[in-house]
DNA sequence: TCAGAAAATGACCAGTTAGTCATGTCTTCA
DNA sequence: TGAAGACATGACTAACTGGTCATTTTCTGA
């Protein structure tokens, strides 16, 4: 009885190993996407036997669902960090935004498993690891939202449905990041960061 | 030698074959993906025996991409026409949303293949299939780049990078064509339509 | 040190499916 | 009418891969 407030070593370890499997799935899920990465490889890459894998993971589809559940976690985690540290509601967007790309940058791997599989992931998973994927997304969604419903009631935005206007916002940020998945090099991140936040704030329209 | 300057009927009745397989493999795609879709299931919804397929088109991936680019070229043919009926501006880049939109509800089928698949489609696809695509798609880029660099240059526009901007407006599009694919009953198309437009032009900051 | 538990292993199995091809059917036209 | 080519067909094959489990290896505690 060693562990008081932690876990045992055995409990450690086998956290280890198991984060050591998500690492190396992470990276061939990046790598081929969900349908063509074979268990084979993952086991390969992280030096497992494949049998292993089925002692940490029920199955492929779990697997996969799990490294999707930890990116959008750690995702919130930091923008929320970096929007807390604002206080206007334009600020805490533009905040928002600029934590979203941060992000990216330093996570490519879990970007191109999120951005790239998306839209095929109800037909990749069985209905309850999709239901669960599904409402952690609605999470983004929805704190993404509030913060745009506060600047509206604020009058800081014009009156906008904030959940409409939190989707369009992930929709300009999700294209960044296809097309910056798509072609990695010489792909002007930062200029088109930019353009999408004068775009979500301003428009284009010409003023009158 | 009947045939002046349209087929002989050999050719005609060819074509329409052609374009029975092609209408049963855009169904049987669009309901299942491309990966999970079966070439068993596209010939028996054509209905012809599984090998007939393969006097018509070499393999699956060649069968995927030219339904693909069959939706392409209409999908640009009819915007282009909803595009030409105006002239300023940005009445034509309304005009482009609403055509898309408007496409879009004619033809689900084909815009679930592309909504939902084109991320997954350098995976899916050899190198030159895929090089088809990618071009076909930059050419609907490019086009929506001059509508709206024509508006940059007669000050209608902010001073924006036309192509920059046509992919924000790419991706505000897509990122409504997605939800709506992903949940088809109960989603206010026409309202998402309307934001999008305003924060396209206008932008969510409340006025000076 | 060693017996028994726990964990790792990878050859194997079963299901799946793109693509083939030998055979059968239809069309054409002399 | 019938020979010859064109076209349709679906049983079959070969390749792939998620998941299993009997066996081996490692660990543990007395």
């Amino acid at each position: 009885m060693e562990s008081e407030v932690s876990l045992s070593r055995k409990e450690r370890e086998r956290l280890a190993r198991q984060d050591e499997i998500l690492n190396a799935a992470r990276q061939v899920f990046s790598e081929h996407g969900f349908k063509n990465a074979t268990l084979d490889e993952i086991a390969e890459v992280a030096e497992f036997g494949k049998g292993t894998l089925y002692n940490y993971f029920k199955s492929k589809e779990e697997l996969f669902v799990s490294i999707i559940l930890r990116g959008i976690h750690h995702f919130q985690q930091f923008v929320e960090e970096a929007v807390n540290a604002k206080t206007s509601p334009r600020e805490r967007v533009e905040a928002y935004i600029d934590a979203a790309f941060e992000f990216f940058k330093m996570n490519r791997q879990i970007f191109s498993i999120l951005v790239l599989e998306r839209s095929t992931l109800a037909r990749s998973l069985n209905g309850d690891l999709f239901n669960q994927f599904c409402s952690e997304e609605a999470g983004l969604l929805d704190y993404l939202a509030r913060l745009i419903g506060d600047g509206v009631k604020k009058k800081a935005f014009k009156k906008f449905d904030p959940a409409k206007a939190a989707e369009a916002l992930f929709g300009l940020i999700h294209s960044i990041f296809i097309h910056a998945v798509m072609q990695p090099d010489a792909y002007d991140l930062n200029g088109n960061i930019e353009v999408i936040k004068k775009i979500f704030f301003e428009g284009i329209a010409a003023s009158a």
